[in-house]
DNA sequence: TTCGACTAGATTTTCGAAAAAACTCTTTTT
DNA sequence: AAAAAGAGTTTTTTCGAAAATCTAGTCGAA
């Protein structure tokens, strides 16, 4: 379940304005409502979220800790973009990091892990991965999370997760703006197979599923350099196209 | 070389104060001066930089994303802890992830790279690892680093390069608070094997030799459970103890 | 025309004070 | 005594305006 209530955190605490445009952000650029490469002008954003310059301030340097956002002084925020290259990149690193991952939770698992593992399932298998308007739906989004995340929750190495979760995060990005494009039927089987994998504690296959998984993001066509997301200064607005400049070093 | 003028950064461009104040706090954190798990009170920071909320708490989320710093919402911010356990977890996690950019470093390393390698390599042999009045010396921390990145530097995957730095930060951290605890003797002629073995671009041995010294950092005395480092409330000045609290959650 | 200096407008960065929470200590209640 | 409730003090978070810097466009010289 997605934290239903965007004005509390986790712990039921009342949450900063910060993370709560922390969250907004976040889920905007995730859904591309911010598309990759835009500008992110701060008094715009201001009136946008209706929020101060502080915590709006705070979220942006947060969403650049997860590579949402990339910054230059003095210069702005933007959206970071996305290159098919990234997405190769990507690719490799997290392939490497999930067969470590994987294999030392499938170890050390126990009943608890098994049982996460298989309710974070059975909630995601229920969960329509569209909503009847035919938009992605959000629930699913989480859940999906939420069910890799049990997978490799027994990982005894903390880094090594926080790594997986954030490349899981940037190629999920890759994969909600390219809905459409990709190729993504079987999905709803290749999860129930990976579970079963898991909790089997069949390493060489959860992994290689994963990997599947994983090279299901692989950009269509290898088609002539072209990108599929350029670092366009948004589509919907781009004016004043300026020439190329050379910049001081 | 680190850069010797603060006000300005590595492209000629006057610095932020919040890159200032993140540059100054990093190193004050790195070399102990404010230790781990000591609070960082707001007022007192704002006192000794000389700077206003902004750039300051902008500073402290940047070096909450390179793990230098933690944050409890409302509750502010202080130094990230070092555990015993965290440090086993951190050696682990740096053997995996040095093998696979090593190897990946030294295959596709070319001739500008080599050069690269030679010649940090001996910036850092030319430097004295200590200064005359016998404190740590800057500079050699600064090559230091330099060398493994230039180690790795040929590795084509950014993500994976990425993950290599953050994690010898943080590994650095945990040497530099221990000179003296640590046997550190053999570092130079270590050094010069790692660099050799590199340009002979055998990976076997580089990385072995890399993951030796990694382990060098393991806790000096596996000794019963009482902790390196505990998240001591400012060693130098800690006139109010208080005991200790049930908090929330 | 092309380059460079310059100006006016836009945008980001920083400050100082106000608002909102959290913490400490005391008092009250069970 | 232990827990609950308050009151005053810190500390963090947020705002709104001022300062600093960048950008685009203009004008003049080569």
């Amino acid at each position: 379940m997605p934290n239903p209530d965007p004005l509390s955190n986790d712990t039921g605490q009342a949450a900063t304005l910060a993370s709560q445009v922390f969250e907004r952000l976040r889920e905007d650029i995730l859904e591309g409502r911010l598309g990759p490469g835009e500008k992110l002008r701060l008094e715009v954003l201001q009136e946008r979220y209706q929020v101060g310059l502080s915590p709006l301030r705070e979220a942006l340097n947060r969403l650049i800790s997860v590579r949402l956002v990339e910054q230059v002084e003095r210069r702005g925020f933007r959206v970071s973009t996305l290159s098919a290259e990234d997405l190769m990149d990507l690719i490799r690193a997290r392939k490497l990091i999930n067969e470590v991952v994987v294999r030392e939770s499938l170890v050390h698992g126990d009943d608890a892990w098994e049982e996460q593992v298989v309710s974070s399932y059975h909630r995601l298998w229920r969960c329509p991965m569209t909503l009847p308007s035919g938009a992605a739906n959000r629930d699913w989004e989480v859940l999906h999370r939420k069910f890799h995340e049990a997978l490799v929750a027994a990982c005894p190495s903390r880094w090594l997760r926080d790594f997986h979760e954030l490349l899981f995060d940037c190629a999920d990005r890759h994969r909600r703006l390219n809905v459409g494009r990709l190729d993504q039927q079987g999905t709803m089987d290749d999860h129930r197979q990976i579970m079963e994998a898991a909790i089997h504690r069949d390493s060489p296959r959860t992994i290689q599923l994963l990997n599947d998984d994983i090279d299901s993001l692989m950009p269509p066509a290898p088609a002539p350099a072209q990108g599929a997301a350029q670092p366009a200064e948004k589509p919907a607005s781009a004016p004043r196209q300026r020439r190329a400049r050379v910049l001081a070093k």
